[in-house]
DNA sequence: ATGGTTGGAGCCCAA
């Protein structure tokens, strides 16, 4: 069972991409962000023959998320209960046959960027992910197998940089938004990247500007989190390096995560 | 050097 993460920076463009890595890596569920797409023009018809039901959440330019999986999705919540945010970044269902005890709780998110420290974006930031942290400590309890996956536009530390000297107290790797991540891993919640990988350098976005791929220059942001009830069955996570070099590429790499088959 | 690249909208904004 292979779990997954990407921020495509627009599906429109990288719905081949998506297509071709499906194809190949076979991933059972995939949380999408950035797909910057309106519902009504989501590809639900080429992905359902690529073998994959779609459940999405998006808006014009901006934001956008979707949940894909090879089995049933159910119990679909849009955003957070009584946090109305015109933004679509949050996306909640269950995966797996209705009722089934193998069933898993997906939450997808994108995290909002925050633009600078100090700014207004910075501080809808720290707000937005105190209200997810409410959410997702009545997830977890209404659902104990639990996967919490996206962009969190937060580097957990300085592993996670390239050069954590030029980003000390930078947005995405300052202390306030590290903490804030630390409180949703507080709710009971691992890092599983970090189950199986304890060395800097593994990276899943790099900028596009100044060959900044080339030069390895980036930053792990995109993380799939799993609930203690499920951390016994992780058997492998990486980061999809490859697809950055792809023609056209997202500024984002999918990261995966294996689970036992039984899961 | 406060730069640069990409995507989407529409002649700038967000990342």
């Amino acid at each position: 069972m292979k779990i997954a993460s990407w921020n495509v920076n627009s599906l429109n463009v990288r719905l081949p991409h998506l297509e071709r890595w499906c194809a190949e890596a076979r991933p059972d569920i995939v949380a999408l962000q950035e797909t910057k797409l309106e519902d009504a023009k989501f590809p639900v018809a080429a992905l359902e023959g690529a073998g994959y039901r779609s459940v999405y959440s998006g808006q014009k330019t901006y934001n956008g998320v979707a949940i894909l999986a090879r089995a049933p999705i159910g119990e679909v919540e849009h955003g957070i209960a009584g946090f109305d945010d015109p933004q679509r970044r949050v996306l909640s269902a269950t995966v797996g046959e209705p009722g089934s005890a193998q069933a898993l709780r997906i939450v997808n998110l994108y995290v909002v960027n925050g633009q600078s420290v100090g700014s207004e974006k910075y501080a809808y930031k720290l707000d937005w992910l105190a209200k997810v942290g409410a959410f997702l400590a009545e997830e977890i309890r209404r659902h104990p197998r639990l996967v919490v996956m996206g962009d969190f536009n937060i580097a957990p530390d300085d592993r996670d940089v390239h050069d954590p000297a030029a980003w000390h107290e930078q947005v995405l790797c300052s202390t306030p938004e590290r903490d804030a991540l630390r409180r949703l891993l507080d709710i009971g919640l691992v890092d599983s990247f970090r189950l199986f990988n304890e060395d800097g350098g593994h990276y899943s976005w790099w900028d596009y500007r100044q060959g900044a791929f080339r030069r390895n220059l980036g930053l792990r942001i995109d993380l799939v989190l799993v609930s203690d009830a499920l951390r016994a069955r992780c058997r492998r996570a990486w980061i999809e390096r490859e697809l950055r070099t792809w023609e056209r590429a997202s500024d984002h790499t999918p990261v995966v995560l294996e689970l036992e088959d039984d899961c």
